[in-house]
DNA sequence: TATAGCGGCGCCCTCTGCTGGAACTCG
DNA sequence: ACGAGTTCCAGCAGAGGGCGCCGCTATA
């Protein structure tokens, strides 16, 4: 519905409901509905930008571009605020795909599978996913990328001098990504309500951290103590043969001799000296008296 | 009639951060 | 040798900035 004052801009506006459009752009062959607009579109193909920034280098074909320009630029004037958040933009497309953050509706929805964006921008990058399309090669590795961003990282990562490094501040292990920081902050750092036991003694902690770095303590000492005599180790499963010279347990059967053995080292040594074919048994002879041995401790 | 001002659509870019598999380390 | 834990790494999505181009209206 339209209304006007002036009888010339209501004949202006009828002309909008026409198709005609008899300007012609003769290096396109492209229509315009009146002389201004092609005269721009002419700006645009002959490189003609009669709006010069005062402030930079820039310069545009229409006016409105040089006033957004200044404003994103040089004022920061931001007309468009947002009525939830303290977010303002330049443009007002710009708060429209804004507030979508803030409502959740997204209204492009990807062909192939259940994805739907916010904008046209992210739903053409999805669909990146499904083409399998790499636009991004890195110049000295000639890897391919989905995305500029992920490009970037691998060149910084991989081909620059001066890497950037994270360091915990907790603990001051490097970490080569911010990402990754986090990751080793909420895994390590962070203060967990139920409490976490040491392996090895009664020590309580709710930091996985301070119980790695506890249990780190343990590692010379012997910890594991024999029930019936002196003996101690650091090995649990060493606890478990020697605690079978008490008991005398030996849960490793030969096959062909029926014979049995405290641990499975034992069994295959056996099974290899009087059942296997094959074996030839070792011979140490002294250089000095010829006298050969069959093992190394006893020629020592 | 020309121009300023504004709005709208589209395109491309960067920065940011999470995720899951691969590679590696350590007990 | 093995398994669990940790770090590396690429993939991918969210959010926002900046510009190109076109169309419309108000006004000088």
């Amino acid at each position: 519905v339209f209304s006007s004052s002036r009888v010339s801009s209501f004949k202006r506006h009828l002309k909008t409901h026409t198709s005609e459009r008899p300007h012609l752009c003769h290096l396109c062959l492209k229509t315009f509905r009146t002389v201004t607009l092609l005269r721009n579109h002419l700006n645009t193909h002959t490189g003609t930008r009669p709006y010069k920034c005062g402030d930079c280098d820039m310069a545009f074909v229409t006016s409105g571009e040089l006033v957004r320009h200044r404003r994103y630029r040089h004022t920061h004037e931001k007309p468009f605020k947002c009525s939830m958040c303290k977010y303002a933009s330049v443009e007002a497309s710009k708060l429209k795909r804004h507030v979508r953050s803030h409502t959740g509706e997204r209204p492009f929805q990807c062909a192939l599978c259940s994805y739907a964006s916010k904008d046209t921008y992210k739903l053409k990058r999805h669909m990146r996913t499904h083409s399998g399309e790499k636009p991004y090669e890195c110049r000295v590795c000639h890897a391919r990328f989905t995305q500029s961003g992920t490009m970037k990282i691998h060149v910084l990562q991989k081909h620059s001098e001066n890497v950037p490094k994270y360091e915990c501040p907790h603990c001051a292990t490097i970490i080569a990504r911010k990402s990754d920081l986090r990751v080793h902050l909420r895994n390590l750092h962070t203060y967990k309500a139920a409490e976490m036991k040491c392996r090895y003694c009664s020590s309580v902690f709710h930091e996985r951290y301070a119980l790695i770095q506890h249990q780190k303590t343990h590692k010379n000492e012997k910890r594991f103590k024999c029930e019936h005599c002196d003996y101690a180790c650091k090995q649990e499963r060493h606890m478990t043969v020697h605690v079978r010279t008490h008991t005398g347990e030996k849960p490793f059967t030969c096959l062909s001799c029926n014979k049995c053995f405290r641990q499975k080292q034992l069994l295959n040594v056996h099974f290899k000296k009087y059942h296997d074919p094959s074996f030839v048994p070792a011979v140490y002879e002294c250089p000095k008296c010829g006298k050969g041995f069959s093992r190394w401790v006893l020629y020592e």
